[in-house]
DNA sequence: CGTTATTTTGATATACTTCAATAGGGGTGG
DNA sequence: CCACCCCTATTGAAGTATATCAAAATAACG
């Protein structure tokens, strides 16, 4: 459920493997019939799911690890579009082709699905369509939100609303795994590595967090970090 | 079509008219059913449609003229998340209340449909449904693209983007109508009103582009604008 | 037409970037 | 198991794109 399986050793290799039923849905919810046309697809640390432009012929769910959206321009800038945790569904906004690249930022598992069954299956079980449209809809706001972070807030604030955003989506824990780098984070909310690291510091230097290492922070003060994402 | 109904007088207040069989619907779509659901409602200059935080009771649909959605801080930092034109839904991507504040940018007209009815229609008529969803895809597409712009782009080149974006979606004319203020820009793009201006200054000092007058602007050398929007 | 709001342009300030050097940390091979 | 090495992160110093402050020039409007 968090993304703590994060770090593991990198000697799983790709493999795919039909699932009957599957156990373990880890939330109640009307997708169950999906779970009988998904293969589960294991990826190795920056191994990629599929590239901007590819036609778009799976969906994905993450199960463990973590996974990122990249666009680039064509100097080579980066802009990560969002961290697919466990749980969360990749490419359902895609209309034909994926309008984005998808990689592992570590060891990481999927369920991959067809788009053609889901899309069957959506049009002849309302409910699924209808959850599809809700999921859609969920990750349209959180770009209108991520916009206003990128277009209005200071690199504190950023910083701030990314390790906010995180401790909700991973079940409201003190301690938040960031399984990315720096740069990843960087390259998501539209600044450099270099202030990512800054802004982390001072963040622990004013004792809103602690950084148990590099890539596992403790949130010391939640109200002092609501407070500086500037929950509009 | 175009945004060129943009500036009238200030002279009408708001009306609510219930439309029988709409004529003029502008694309060949499936939402022939919407139109007999809907109703015209008139705005003026920089009155508002609705606001953050409402309860999402109504969809509407751009008839002439243009809306934007608004999103602010606390202290005031404002963000536009999206300019709508005529054809343009809004609030579909509501769940339960409005995730941004919408208001007209001019004189404006917008078709308002009770979501309880659409969402009725939309899970009796497959086609609606689906057409529903494919609009918020777009919307979700289009966001990634403008992230990709707040995080990454020069102020130039969100500039050169905007312009571009503008003139494509208005029916490619070589002249592209601005019924927003610049600091309307500037608050899209994540620029101030100054840099936006000035921009606007090198592009047309550049040859690039013309300033018919501040609201209106030719496309002079359009490969060079999109050089400069560094389309990915 | 005078009056006010918007835009343009200029001068200065600053948040963030870029460049550069140091410090951890984790895995590998000796 | 330790030492080395590479990769990532941190910290520092200098540079730059854009913001801010300020004033002039247009355009909108009554």
């Amino acid at each position: 459920m968090s993304a703590s399986l994060a770090f593991q050793t990198e000697t799983s290799h790709r493999r795919t493997v039909q699932v009957g039923a599957t156990r373990k849905t880890d939330r109640p919810d009307e997708l169950a019939a999906l779970d009988r046309i998904g293969s589960v697809v294991s990826l190795r640390r920056e191994e990629s799911l599929f590239y901007e432009g590819d036609p778009a012929e799976y969906y994905f769910k993450v199960v463990t690890g973590a996974v990122r959206s990249c666009k680039l321009l064509a100097d080579g800038r980066r802009h990560i579009g969002d961290f697919f945790l466990p749980g969360d569904f990749i490419g359902l906004d895609a209309e034909t082709d994926y309008i984005f690249s998808a990689e592992a930022v570590t060891e990481t598992t999927v369920v991959r699905y067809s788009r053609r069954s889901v899309d069957a299956l959506a049009w002849q079980e309302p409910k699924i369509g209808r959850r599809l449209l809700s999921i859609v809809c969920h990750g349209l706001s959180a770009a209108q939100e991520r916009m206003l972070l990128l277009s209005r807030k200071t690199a504190d604030e950023r910083i701030a609303s990314f390790l906010l955003g995180l401790a909700i989506r991973t079940g409201h824990a003190e301690r938040v795994a960031l399984p990315m780098t720096r740069t990843d984070i960087g390259d998501h909310l539209g600044l450099t590595m270099e202030t990512v690291s800054r802004a982390l510091s001072q963040l622990k230097h004013d004792g809103v967090i602690a950084l148990v290492n590099s890539h596992e922070v403790v949130i010391r003060d939640r109200d002092a970090l609501e407070d500086k994402a500037e929950a509009a």
